[in-house]
DNA sequence: AGCATTTGATTACAGATGTAATACTCATGA
DNA sequence: TCATGAGTATTACATCTGTAATCAAATGCT
């Protein structure tokens, strides 16, 4: 199983309007990432530049100008950083982590509600495996 | 509110021996330390003092070799981490955090239930605020 | 065709991080 | 009292990250 290369905080930025919107050229996620992120477009070619070279990012060939597409999925990416995360974090445990959000965030009765069917679906769907 | 300083993922590994026992003399933190990591006690003293200097550790004056003691809680930690990971990685939302975490590891009905009982007292505890 | 503009590639540079090595200091045994 | 050795402080150095600037190539305008 290939190893994922780490993305840095700021290469998340990018990734992230990468896979709202893929394929896009430089100059899109130069104006994507304008919107939220007050960056230099140098700044976001450089970022583009990395995730290639990660090879996390693709580049089109053949339309100029080129466009960019992401080669990993959001949902590996999110599932990766969440992994390490909460190893790093909580060693491993799910339990404590939402023990330690419940406590920080305070819910609606219906955000609740909707958590606790997650809960029940994953329970009817199969024990173990 | 005094702003936490980040603290890195080798420096986290000795902040969490420090919890667990502290206060500890360096040597001590070494020796704990080296059962889960392969580093150079040279490197846990920098990490040390990377700490202090962070000041999210304190050093216990007086005594020689001294002890060092933590500033700051892991809760406090664990939760500040925790919100930054959540905006970064999921935009704040914990569900999509829930959805992922539970495609890909599988509970057990027990832990399931476990889980959804927090969210139950979660629910009694007092609905806003 | 030649110049200005866009696009893309290469280079820069400071601060954080991982990973130590070296230097200094003070108590202790010879 | 002086060499030793543990404990502590300072320095080192490569890589990663944030944040661009500069250089080169292609494209479009006149």
């Amino acid at each position: 199983m290939k190893q994922l290369p780490a993305i840095s905080e700021a290469e998340w930025e990018v990734m992230k309007v990468l896979w709202a919107h893929e394929p896009l050229t430089a100059a899109e996620v130069i104006e994507q990432v304008a919107e939220r992120m007050n960056w230099n477009p140098k700044t976001v070619r450089t970022l583009l530049n990395r995730l290639v070279v990660k090879e996390v990012v693709g580049i089109e060939q053949g339309s100029r100008p080129y466009a960019y597409h992401s080669l990993v999925s959001e949902e590996t990416c999110q599932r990766e950083q969440t992994h390490t995360f909460l190893k790093r974090i909580y060693n491993g445990a799910f339990k404590p982590l939402m023990v330690n959000f419940l406590q920080s965030e305070s819910l609606s009765e219906k955000e609740i509600d909707e958590l606790k069917q997650l809960l029940d679906e994953q329970k009817r769907s199969g024990g173990s495996r």
